[in-house]
This record gives structure tokens, C-alpha cells and sequence, in this order.
DNA sequence: TCTTGACCTCAAGTCGACTTGAAGTAGAAC
DNA sequence: GTTCTACTTCAAGTCGACTTGAGGTCAAGA
């Protein structure tokens, strides 16, 4: 009764009806029924939404996530899984503040060019032996 | 005389030779000439390849890149725009901590579903509202 | 000299997450 | 009853960074 219409639910949750319409063919939320055409939608899947954005901010794909859903509907979360991603993404923070660390240097950096600076040539030379890059799965934007 | 092979150069610097010859057509790096049909490089063309590869997990587009070369092919990087991915890091690295924090959590909490855990449930209201994720960029794998 | 294998070009394909466009429809306002 | 508008479906397009495939060429080794 008290459902939301698709365009509710985009407005809320901060996203197009077009993606609302693209989770619900890939499965990631149901909609109650129709309005006429009108896709309705419970509460409950603005909860899940931001369950959706969640995972794709800690780097999860749309499949995955799907995943992390049992069938009944209610999340059924790997935590080892969540401990993995957690590692992952402490890794990949570690490697960004060097980056930015060395950003920063380069900034601000005195020396004519930068190929005759010498902090930044050393973060050439670690992003060269691998030492600074290693990102695991793309992070998503948001629109 | 001391001219690297494309074979040489993608072995080096750890990336496919069709990565090398893409790179070349966008522009990006540039062969000094050919043995038979065999691209010929400069080995300077491995720093430069570190340069990219330090670019790209900084988040700038291969395009973005490509106008960081001069025409002469030293790198004139802007450092007003260092500066600023260095600040958009620093976002970023502040909303992963965030992010890694409550993966962590979630992963210990004993809670039996995870919507019944207070933390979840805030990290979940957080999202929806925008707190956690804003990414920039998407940042490149390394295969 | 012949074969082999690694390179060459150019066009097309891939991947993930959506968006866009065309053509159709139902409910609501007039 | 007609029109308007926001939705609907389905297929196709987009974006970035490459990769893959087909068909061709050339230098070096046997």
C-alpha cells in the first residue's frame, strides 16, 4: 500500500529510473508490481540500494553483490569475503597516500623539471618496478 | 645503436607489445624507427612508460597524460593540477579508510544478520546518503 | 633457399555499468 | 473523449583501455 513508484524511488536514492530498471533485470531488486505500467517498489529497497552503492564504493561488482543476496531477499554476507575486501582495500589506501605523498612533492618541488628531482624520480623508478601500482577491481563513480 | 626491440621494451616494462604499439598511436610514447618491420625504441621510452604507469594509478586518463608531454617530449606537468589529484586522493583515501573500517567491522560483528548490527545499519544510512561514496576517477588494474 | 616465428596493420571485439532512442501505452487532467 | 506526460520495452550505443583475429611480411637460423 504504501509503495513507492519508480520515480520515487530514483529520487530518493539519488539514481536514474533507467539504473532502477537495469538492477531489477540483473536481479538486484524486485519491484511489488505495477501501477498501470508503473514499476512499485517496497521501502525496504531503498535499504538495499544503498546496500548496492555500498559494495560498489568497497569495490564489488554488480555480480557479486548479487550474490551477497540469498534468495529470500536478506543479505547473506560472506565475512571472510568482507575481511578480503577489507585487506584489499587497506592495501590499495596505503599505496594512494604514497602516490599522494609523492603528488604533493612534485607540487611543490623546486627542480626545474621533474625528471631532475630526485624524490620523483625514485617514485618513477617504484612505479616502474611495481611498487606503487597494484590497484585490484575498479572503484565506481557516482553520477 | 642501443635501440630496444618492442619485444625488449614489453618484457622490460612488463606490459604487452600491443599495450606498446596502442600507446604509440595515441600518441603516448613514440618508436625512433624499425628493424625490418620491428618497432625500435629508445630505452629512455621505460621511463616514460613509468611515467604513464604513475599517471594512470593516479587517476589521470591516458589522455590526460598525453598533454603532460610537451611537444619535445619532456614532461611538463602542471603543478596546480598535481595538487589537485593530490587533494581528490586524499578524498579518496579518507572515504576508503571509512569504507575498510566498517568492512572490518561488519566482518567481526557478531550480530547474526547484518542488518541487526547498529554499525552496518549506520555505514548502510551513510551510503545512502552520500557520506562514503563519491569517487573520483576510476583507477586502472595492472595485469 | 626455405622455413619459422615474431612482428606488422587494420578492423573489430571485450568488459562493466549504464544510458539512449524509438515506438508504444496507461492514467490523469482538461 | 482527447491530450499530455511519464512511464514502458527492447535493442543498440557509450566510454576507456586495451585485446584479439585475420591475413601479411621480413630477418635469421637450418
Amino acid at each position: 500500500m504504501t509503495d513507492l513508484d519508480i520515480a520515487e524511488v530514483a529520487h530518493r536514492a539519488g539514481v536514474p529510473a533507467s539504473t532502477l530498471r537495469f538492477y531489477e533485470e540483473k536481479g538486484l531488486i524486485a519491484s511489488t508490481g505495477r501501477r498501470g505500467l508503473r514499476r512499485q517498489y517496497d521501502p525496504g529497497v531503498l535499504e538495499r540500494l544503498a546496500l548496492i552503492a555500498l559494495g560498489r564504493t568497497a569495490g564489488f561488482s554488480l555480480d557479486e553483490i548479487a550474490q551477497m543476496f540469498a534468495p529470500d531477499g536478506q543479505p547473506r554476507i560472506d565475512r571472510r569475503m568482507l575481511s578480503a575486501k577489507a585487506d584489499e582495500l587497506d592495501r590499495r589506501i596505503r599505496e594512494l597516500g604514497v602516490l599522494r605523498d609523492s603528488l604533493r612533492h612534485a607540487a611543490a618541488c623546486p627542480a626545474p623539471s621533474h625528471l631532475e628531482c630526485g624524490t620523483f624520480r625514485r617514485l618513477i623508478d617504484a612505479a616502474a618496478s611495481g611498487g606503487v601500482a597494484t590497484p585490484g577491481r575498479r572503484v565506481p563513480g557516482r553520477r
